[in-house]
DNA sequence: TCAATTTACTTGGACTTCCAACTATTTGGA
DNA sequence: TCCAAATAGTTGGAAGTCCAAGTAAATTGA
């Protein structure tokens, strides 16, 4: 990664955004941006974190969802649909972590079709000591004031809403597997 | 991508997390996985958007740096700071842009290091073309409020700054290729 | 002056994400 | 009942990101 520059690149180009006759849009370019750098930013300091364990952020929350659940399992679908990502990531994830031995792949006793990601006593274990880790080294300071933290959760989950992530609010029941 | 859900699953996650015993790093917690799916949602709208360009974001980033600079031309070292991505991004994304007519690659006069990229008729074409499209069918409907927007853009410039990306505030000037 | 170090860029590998296409299973309607 | 449509997961391919290592050129300094 580059050197650090003297003035903030984002609000020099959206200077030069405004400057082009963009004025009304340069915001909104600048939040485009700001977003995809501190995505940068984040998942390399959690990534980091989680290396001594084998892990990366997208396969630890699949272990902390899993591990969340009463049973400690989930249809992959699921896990899809929870954490907002495609099926095919989900795929992915779960092979990783089951060649690791960390979950296993287990068909639902129903429904041909579905697949269960269910946690092993490994995968438990490893996402307790992860969660402990990342606490201590990363959430703890997470890098701008409880303010910044918030507002932006606040102002991202107005965005996530819009993109059609979900609708209405009544706090779900996670112990419930027949829960969406 | 998966359905909406009836509720908001990072708020969910968060409930969970303090739930657990770690109520003081959960809007952390929260706060990154937030802006990894804004990330997501984000960079599906512009490259969306960009497609009939043949563009995505990152390349179109590119193209708008130079566009902005006097010569339509920057060493490579100097795309990678100021677009705060790693080198090799930088060349892969010139790889492409150059595969497609839109940017060359000249060497520099004096130093036999250095590389520059510079933009074609072709790409400074294709990157008026590509802003418009940009401004008129993503920017201007960002997804949530204006002040969600510029709230996000300072939390975020706070983290950017704790990560080493930039320190003070002078405003400098692009168009003299000897700025950092 | 010339070797050692630093700087600039490229290459190859690992990982994530998505999409489109394909297989298997279940559900629904005629 | 039985075929069509919907659902669940997997596969293969394209992109982006980073890191580590390698090459070439410029600087440093002894």
């Amino acid at each position: 990664m580059p050197e650090p520059l003297p003035f903030d690149p984002i609000a020099e180009a959206a200077r030069n955004w405004a400057a082009a006759g963009w004025a009304a849009e340069a915001d909104a370019m600048a939040f485009a941006t700001s977003v995809v750098r501190a995505h940068r930013i984040l998942v390399t300091r959690v990534d980091t974190c989680l290396e001594p364990f084998g892990l990366t952020f997208s396969r630890f929350e699949v272990l902390m969802l899993l591990s969340f659940t009463r049973a400690g399992e989930l249809p992959l679908g699921k896990i899809s649909v929870r954490l907002q990502v495609h099926a095919a990531s989900v795929t992915n994830a779960i092979d990783r972590l089951e060649a690791d031995g960390l979950v296993t792949r287990v068909p639902h006793p129903t429904d041909g079709r579905t697949t269960l990601a269910r946690l092993t006593a490994k995968g438990r274990d490893t996402a307790m000591a992860a969660v402990a880790a990342l606490n201590r080294d990363v959430f703890a300071r997470p890098g701008l004031p409880p303010e910044g933290v918030r507002a932006t959760v606040d102002a991202l989950a107005a965005l996530r809403a819009s993109a059609g992530d979900f609708t209405s609010e009544p706090p779900p029941d996670l112990t419930n597997p027949e829960t969406p």
